[in-house]
DNA sequence: AATGAATGAGGCTTCATTCAT
DNA sequence: TATGAATGAAGCCTCATTCAT
């Protein structure tokens, strides 16, 4: 009974091996060959479990988006009471998660494969940024009607927000930039600058 | 000797026919025979000018890059006068800028391939990002020593600015999320959150 | 104990799936999958009956061909009493029986796979096609013996019988031809023809 | 420029190992590297004429047949005159043809394929079964119309003169038969059936 | 007896690259 | 300079067959 476990696994053991072998070399370059001995099955068992090389990126693109929508929506929602502890709170978990190069592959997959595949793109846009985008507008409308913000465009607000945690996760994992800022100063100037502007 | 001229202009027709090619479909599914086509010259002769795909892609990279960082060292340099002024300046150039499919390719092709070709990612953070960063964070200490803006820290002063403008590319380019912002209104609503802040 | 007798029909029922998709793809292009989900068991079952695909096509013409021999001689036996009225039955039921298409696709069969299992063919050919013939020459003897028939050629007159015959079967089930000419009028008319010749 | 004479026969080429190979192997088992090899060139050559399997298979078949029909008709039309002769005619250059192995292979071919290709075979049905039949159909109408031939129904009558000559293949090609009776004699004795019947 | 799981071997097709002209 | 022709080296996917339970 042993492989029943093992073979009800399988699928996820492979998905875990394709985001390996995305991360390092993109889709296009992955090779299956690769990824089957990631798993450390055979070729042929990928083909078991997924029908196509595209079937595995959907698949995969799947499982790792769905459980974040949820949460996204759920933290917004319990924070509405203090909109900029909450802000700052997502920042923070934003931040710290995109840190991770298996969680950051997913978006890095999307730019990279959003030409050939645009309705990967549209269901990554439709499930996870809006959504984002969505529940932080939420919040932002929460602190205007609060009187704690400004009365600014929420939509514009919230790209104030996602851009430069974009940025971070870009400059980490993409331009290999140097770390010399720790993450916690990070967040800390860029919400400060966020809630306070430029000026004097 | 129409030729001639023509003849000198290869080049620069194959890597604008790469260009397209690379924009539709990415680097790595690009097919040789595609650019050629699109060139207007048979397969062999794009070897005449370059001497691999990879060869194609740097040399893209580097034409497309090279004329940007002197002029953003420019602007930078010349706005020293009106920090505001300038920065609000600088954002809009770039956000008009990247708007264009073309000229997004880069950066999108960087972040597709940094994983296989660390060099080229390294390559385009010297070149590009770091200059750019350094100009704005110039500018910014520029308007700190003026009394323009608070002592904030440049470097993450330069992310929130990059940031958001990174995110209207990607959003447009990438997500084929839809336009109902005006670009106008989307610098005014960026520039005047990163001056004003979220607070009242 | 249902089960029991299930087990010994299995490889009949397997047998009987082999042959359906083998009508429908052909020898190779047919799936050992595919046959052993027309036999409803699973793929590893067949090779609990069958030692392989190959074994499977043999098994299949023997079980097919086993009755016929010996029926075309009984009935030819039977009839050389009257050597016309059997010659115009055999030629009925020849035609009846290959307008099934589970009957003609044992010879489909050899037809194609000839080249690559040439024992299969001599021994289609020495089981039945040559016993058949046999059969046939000996009644065609014995209608000359009784003055009944011209003193034809007894081999080339059952190529004359066998061939129209052959040429329905392939008329139908290979080339799809239109189906306008009733079977019984197919018959009559073939025989008239044998029996009394093209000329006035 | 020999190479543009070799190029503009490589299809034919390829066509003629395509040929060879099927004969052989049959379409399913025929490998595209032995087709390749045959024709003295790489495995990709193949594809710089040919899309893909199907299509040398489709292209082969379109080859073979096309002068048939054309000659078929003319000959039948030619020989309105002398019907019986132009039977006798007609049979011995196709027993002759059909002796040729590699004249066969298509009516073979067709023959393995038809289930999964019924188009190929309605297309050999209407362009080359067809048209023969009607070129003899008229004959035997024409002799009719004489007084040379009795009332017959010349369908019957074409199937019947047909039938024999694809037994004769079937039975060199496929069955492997002995060939003791020489081809003339196979006519003659065929032809003699046919014009004067069983019958004393 | 029966099967879900697994795989080795192999086939078709593609494509960056080279060559002969 | 320019190209039509050609190919070696892969990569994806399939499938007959075997194994562990």
């Amino acid at each position: 009974m042993r492989w029943k476990r093992r073979a009800a696994a399988r699928p996820d053991e492979i998905l875990d091996a394709a985001l390996d072998v995305f991360i390092e070399t993109g889709f296009d370059a992955a090779r299956m060959d690769d990824i089957a001995a990631r798993a450390g099955i055979s070729k042929a068992g990928v083909y078991l479990y997924f029908d196509s090389k595209e079937a595995l990126l959907r698949a995969l693109i799947s499982r790792e988006i769905s459980p974040i929508a949820a949460q996204l929506t759920a933290i917004a929602e319990a924070g509405a009471a203090d909109p900029e502890a909450t802000l700052r709170l997502m920042a923070t978990a934003a931040i710290e998660r995109l840190s991770d190069q298996r969680f950051f592959a997913v978006p890095r997959l999307i730019i990279a494969i959003s030409g050939r595949f645009p309705d990967i793109a549209d269901f990554y846009r439709t499930e996870i940024v809006e959504t984002a985008m969505a529940a932080l507008a939420k919040l932002v409308t929460a602190g205007i009607d609060k009187g704690a913000f400004r009365p600014v465009d929420p939509v514009l607000t919230v790209r104030a927000i996602i851009g430069p945690v974009m940025f971070a996760a870009l400059w980490r994992h993409v331009l290999r930039g140097d770390l010399d800022i720790p993450p916690a100063k990070v967040i800390e100037g860029q919400v400060d600058l966020l809630l306070n502007g430029l000026k004097p």
